[in-house]
DNA sequence: CCTGCCTATTGACCAACATCAACGTAATTG
DNA sequence: CAATTACGTTGATGTTGGTCAATAGGCAGG
């Protein structure tokens, strides 16, 4: 086995890249559940199946790589199923993640713009990725209105999403950055229909302190501080969300 | 007069929203010097006067804002001439500055997810930009593959800025950052055929620090500090650089 | 030229968070 | 089952950068 059950890596990683020759399966936009949050909003059924034409659908692995930094850039990955963090190593390799990801967000835009990527993308879970050759979205968006509206969108979100990192990186202070964090989790679980008030976390300390710039010890503090408040309900990766009210309330009186 | 040098509004800011009916130019991409920093790169002339049949060129004063928060995303502006600061009113009322912006970059992007700009849009010395209704450069994009290829790298060069400056944010220490920003603004001056090693800075300590992620009082004090060891020449807001290496070397050890 | 405002610099002090370290726990492996 | 490994918690201590405050310089406007 390539991974234990935290996801770490426990020999070389032989399934990377992703094989394009095994277990892919041609998607089916038509019939997905996620057609309303993926880049499929807003097209006909016609259009539909000109996306089906050339997605690829494909299972990942907890541990398991969709793109490494460096790599040349040919698609864009939708998330089916499952979850996903993006990271950087830094010159001084120091990891720093720089986004989380649920079903429904697409992630690889990074490297449109010199065509290879600037991050890694890995699966937290045991997950499902839709694979959108980039140059065959390009010509198809040229042809559908809609989808090159929806495509400028979601690059346009994740522009704006990481300007509220950039705040929230450069005006909270520890314990607000982490409600910050819960809160958004919350949100888009129950986006997605699932649970917003208790949840697993699919990512370590480090992960979560690394993505808020943070140590894992200030994490690890703040989870306990927000439970000792009843704020929060931690054992280890299960959080409940006992108290939202409390959680937005530390993010209005910033002191700083 | 609206603004003082410095460029505070000392009134009630009478131009804005920037009138559409006064001192409006067609543009002439064809002409443009930026013409290869731009979104008209790879274009033929025929192309170029496509765009140059709606694209609209306008001064802009120092200390008059393009848009606003809030504001109904209509456009995308190029920076012909002249230097801009984007920034976000936090919650609590906090300015955060997301992005200063040169000649040939392209602003406004973030309005394209939700119809509506989430900053806002401010020039620090009297400037020159390029109005670009977003619908017409849409459709047109539709027509024109390498200005569709072209648009989408510029927006994903914004991801990636955002990104580099997450880390920034989220790993280095206060003289790092301020290194950094130095040798990233020699570095665009370079690209645009000025001085890398002599420039005034066209904004305030407190907003260096804004984006930063500092207090003015730090960035003054590094500024000191790196004027004492010889690093670069500090007055106001003149500087020179006169050991990019030096600089070079404090991003690469970090202890942190 | 003087006045006032904004900006910048510098010092003294302090708090938030990092660092270092020890220990506990869950899950996997042999 | 014991051993191992990753992960998480908590405490003691230290450093970075924030906070508060005083001073000075540049520029605008009367």
């Amino acid at each position: 086995m390539l991974v234990n059950r935290q996801g770490k890596l426990t020999a070389v990683d032989q399934k990377y890249p992703i094989p394009l020759t095994s277990s892919n399966i041609r998607a089916a936009c038509a019939q997905c559940s996620l057609r309303e949050l993926c880049l499929a909003v807003g097209l006909d059924n016609e259009d539909l199946h000109k996306l089906d034409d050339f997605v690829i659908r494909r299972k990942i692995k907890r541990g398991q790589q969709i793109f490494r930094a460096g790599d040349p850039f040919e698609a864009l990955y939708a998330i089916r199923i499952g979850f996903f963090k993006t990271d950087i190593l830094t010159e001084e390799g120091l990891e720093q993640v720089t986004g989380f990801h649920m079903a429904g967000e697409i992630i690889g835009m990074d490297g449109i713009s010199n065509d290879y990527h600037v991050c890694n993308a890995t699966a937290l879970e045991d997950s499902e990725i839709c694979i959108m050759p980039y140059d065959q979205l390009e010509e198809l968006s040229r042809h559908i209105k809609s989808l090159q509206q929806q495509f400028h969108k979601f690059m346009s979100r994740e522009i704006v999403r990481d300007q509220s990192l950039m705040i929230l990186l450069g005006s909270m202070r520890a314990e607000e950055r982490i409600a910050a964090f819960l809160l958004n989790l919350s949100q888009r679980m129950r986006v997605r229909g699932y649970s917003a008030s208790e949840f697993h976390l699919r990512m370590t300390r480090e992960e979560i302190g690394s993505y808020l710039g943070l140590k894992l010890e200030t994490v690890s503090r703040a989870f306990s501080k927000f439970h000792d408040e009843g704020l929060i309900g931690v054992q280890q990766k299960y959080i409940r969300i006992l108290n939202a009210e409390g959680l937005k309330a530390l993010l209005n009186h910033a002191p700083s």
